[in-house]
Formats: C-alpha cells, structure tokens, sequence
DNA sequence: CCGCGGATCTTCT
DNA sequence: GAAGATCCGCGGA
C-alpha cells in the first residue's frame, strides 16, 4: 500500500524540494492504465529575484498555482509544441516550483511507447521536460491538479531511503536570465538525464 | 556524434 | 512584435 508524498513535503524550501524529490516515483492514471516513472532531473525556480522564474513577473492566471499551497501540478506550453510539468513547493503566499525534466520509466512502458512514436530507444521516452509530458499524456487539464491526492490521477510516490541517490549540481538548462544559479539536480551517470 | 532550423502558441514588452 | 524552462529530422564529420 503506497501513499503519496504528503503536502509538508512540498512546503519547504524550494531547492530542497527539488533535491529530495530525485528517486521518487511520478505515479500516472489514464486510460485505465498506470504508468510510472523515477525523477531523475530537477530544477527549482524560487521566488525573489530569481528571473528565470514565471512567477517573477507577479501573479497571473498563468502563475497563479505557484503562489498557492505546495504539491499541486503547474503545467505549461511553451513553443507552442510541449507541455512542461511543475510541482509547486513553499506554503501558501510564497512563490517555488521545480520542474521535472526528466524520468527513468519504470512501469507502463509499452503506453509510453504508442504516446512517443518519435522515441527510437527507451531512453527517449522521457528524457525531457516536453518528452515526459508527452510520454504520460499530461497536458493542461492538468494544471493546478494536487499530486499528494492517493485517489488523483497524478501522484508522487517516496524514493525508496535505502537506496539515497548520488546526486549532481549545474546550472539549469536553456535559460537566459539568472543563467548562473546552481539549481539543477540530477542523478548521476543515470542514463535518462536529458543531457550532460 | 554535432549543429542547425522549423514548428506554432502564450505571455509580456 | 519577440522570446520562450523544447524536440525532432536533417545533413555533415
């Protein structure tokens, strides 16, 4: 009997957040088919003056969710091609998310394959913050969904603790401001990193 | 293996 | 108008 990671987690600082979630399970429900994968690449995105974060530029309907209590989904589209999947950290009033960019599939392999044709080997399932989304049909219905709900269709599961990853530090990818902040997380030598 | 450009929508300047 | 927390197919080495 699994149980969700619960919402005390998700309300700590961010960057912690974003570290202790690598080795958990991202936990799927569509189509009457459950597809699970292990997070293997994080980045936060804090409040303040971090620029790189959406929620610097204040409180929106886009950003809403971000300001709001931890442990619910914040999902986006951008380049008008992919969806990208949050998990909202910080008590409520305070801005932090962490993007999950990448996952080690673990069950429901074979679903993930008909979502991403493009996906010549098993590591291309889910190697990317738009690959994953793809690869577990999460898109904007999605949004602001709380992942620590054992009856939702998206959850967070625990990583096992007597297996702590080794986890890695660098800066996070494919942004412009604030470039230079280590807040990318990942395990290392994993093979469903999105890049090195 | 590496670099390049296109796709195509939302948000902000 | 333009940039953006990306991915994929193509061509070349």
């Amino acid at each position: 009997m699994r149980s969700p990671l619960p919402r005390a987690f998700y309300e700590r600082p961010t960057e912690t957040v974003a570290r202790e979630l690598l080795g958990a399970m991202l936990v799927r429900r569509i189509d009457g088919v459950e597809l699970a994968g292990r997070i293997v690449e994080t980045e936060a995105y804090l409040g303040g003056d971090d620029q790189a974060a959406h929620s610097y530029a204040g409180l929106t309907p886009r950003t809403q969710v971000i300001f709001g209590p931890g442990g619910h989904a914040y999902v986006y589209f951008i380049y008008g091609v992919h969806h990208c999947l949050n998990l909202i950290a910080e008590a409520e009033g305070r801005p932090g998310c962490v993007l999950v960019r990448a996952l080690e599939p673990v069950s429901g392999l074979e679903a993930m394959r008909l979502r991403r044709p493009a996906a010549k080997r098993d590591r291309d399932l889910a190697s990317g913050p738009g690959k994953l989304c793809q690869a577990l049909g999460i898109g904007l219905d999605e949004y602001g969904a709380d992942v620590t709900d054992p009856a939702g269709a998206l959850a967070v599961h625990a990583p096992n603790p007597a297996a702590p990853p080794d986890v890695a530090v660098s800066t996070r990818v494919g942004i412009r401001r604030s470039a230079n902040l280590p807040l990318r997380f990942f395990i290392r030598d994993n093979e469903h990193v999105s890049r090195k």
